[in-house]
DNA sequence: ATACCATTGACCGAAATGGTCAATACGAAT
DNA sequence: ATTCGTATTGACCATTTCGGTCAATGGTAT
C-alpha cells in the first residue's frame, strides 16, 4: 500500500485509503461498490484500478496495510516498562483513538477482519501478530498481584477491556454523526474516570497517602 | 405483520421474518437483496410481493413488527416489582437472549433501526416507546441507594449495562458460527457471575451473615 | 519537441436489481 | 367429478450497477 501509493500526494493518499475503507466497513466485500469508492475518494476509475488491479488485490493491500499500521503503532507507542495492566490497556485504547481521527473507519475495519476472517494466506500471518501482540501485552511483566484476591481474574479482566471498547464505539458513533475530530482530551478524562473506577472496584486499596492533597 | 401473514403456515412465516432480518441486518436497505430474501427463506419471488407490495413496505412492518415484540416481551415478562437495577437488567438482557433464539438476527437489527433512525412516521412512535420503556426500568421503584456512596452513579450504570450487551454479543456471534442454540442455562450463569462481580464492586457491602453456609 | 508517467471517463458484457403477471397447484365446496 | 378461489410459482421485464478496460489527454521534466 504505502509502496504502491509512494509518489501519490498525501491528501489523496487519505482519501483513497478512508474511501476504500469506508465502503468495506460498511458492506461486505461482494457488495462493496468500486464506483464508490472512487466517487467518495474523487479520483477516476481508471486510477484506482491502475493502482490496484482488482477489487480483491484492493482489499487485500489494504487490509494488510491496516494489521501493519495497527500493530505497529501499538508496539512503538506503548509504554512497556510499567506493569500495570490497566494503564496498559488505557494506552492501547488511546493510540486506536488517535488513529481513528485520521482513519475514522479503520477501528471498524478491522474488528470485521477478526470477525470474518479474510485471505487465508493472510490471516495466518496477522492472527499470529496479534496475537503475539496480546500475549506481550498481557504477560510482559505484568504484576497481577494488584488486583484483588478472591476475584475471578479472567471475568474482571474482560469487564475492563469490554468498558474501553465501548467507549471507544461511542466517539466512533460520535465521530460518524458529526464529522468533527474527536476532542481527545475529554476522552482521555472520560477513559481515565471509567478507568479509575474500575481500579477502585477490582484493584487492592491503595495507600491513600500517596493521592493526599 | 401478524396480520398479514395470519393464515400462513408458521414455520414459512418464521423463515421469511428471519431471512429478512438477516439481510436487513447484514446490508444497508438499499443492498439488501428480495432476491436473497427469498431464496434464503424458500419461496418464490412473487409471494413476497404478494403479501408485502414493495421493498419499503416489507422493510416498514418488519421494524414495526420487531420493535413492538421487543418493548412487548420485555413489558410483560419483567417483574416489575424488585427494586434492584442490577437484577433489572438482568431480566432484560434475559429475555433479549430468549428471542434471539426464536430471531437470531433481531437483536442486530433492532441496533440499526437505533443507530440509523428509519423512516419518519414510525421513527417517532417507537422512539417515544423505547423511551418510555427505559424511564420505567431506570425509574419505576429502583433503589439507588444500594450503591455505594461516593461513586460516579451514571458511569457505574454504564459499566453494567455495557457488560451485559457485550454478553449478548458474544452470544450472537457463538449462534452465527456454530448455529446451535444458545444454551441458555449456561448462559444465564454467565450472566450473574458477570453480575455478582459489578454487584460485589459496585453495591454496599452486604450483610454476610445471610450468605453464611 | 519528445518522452514519460499520472489520470481520465466513456465504454464493455455480464450480472443483479425490484417488481409483474399469466399460469398453475391445491384444497374445499358443490 | 367439477367448480371455484386462493396460495404460490418462476420466467420475464426494463433498468441499474457491477468490475474492469483502454484509447485519449494532461502535465512535467528533459
Amino acid at each position: 500500500m504505502e509502496e504502491i501509493l509512494k509518489n501519490m500526494e498525501e491528501d489523496k493518499k487519505n482519501r483513497i485509503i478512508n474511501s476504500a475503507l469506508e465502503e468495506f466497513s460498511k458492506n461486505s466485500f461482494e457488495k462493496a461498490s468500486t464506483n464508490n469508492i472512487v466517487k467518495k475518494a474523487g479520483i477516476s476509475k481508471g486510477l484506482l484500478f491502475h493502482y490496484f488491479n482488482s477489487k480483491h488485490e484492493l482489499f487485500h493491500k489494504l487490509e494488510e496495510y491496516v494489521i501493519h499500521l495497527i500493530t505497529n503503532t501499538i508496539r512503538k507507542q506503548m509504554d512497556w516498562s510499567g506493569s500495570d495492566l490497566v494503564e496498559r490497556f488505557k494506552q492501547i485504547s488511546l493510540i486506536k483513538i488517535k488513529l481513528m481521527n485520521h482513519y475514522p473507519y479503520i477501528y471498524d475495519f478491522s474488528l470485521e477482519l477478526l470477525k470474518k476472517g479474510s485471505i487465508e494466506e493472510l490471516k495466518g500471518r496477522y492472527e499470529e501478530d496479534f496475537a503475539d501482540l496480546m500475549v506481550k501485552v498481557y504477560q510482559e511483566n505484568i504484576d497481577y498481584t494488584l488486583f484483588k484476591e478472591g476475584i475471578d481474574l479472567q471475568k474482571v479482566v474482560r469487564i475492563i477491556q469490554w468498558t474501553l471498547e465501548k467507549i471507544g464505539e461511542e466517539s466512533f458513533e460520535k465521530l460518524k454523526q458529526s464529522g468533527e475530530r474527536i476532542d481527545l482530551e475529554m476522552l482521555q478524562k472520560d477513559v481515565e474516570d471509567y478507568l479509575d473506577i474500575l481500579k477502585k472496584a477490582f484493584y487492592k486499596v491503595q495507600n491513600e497517602e500517596e493521592s493526599h492533597d
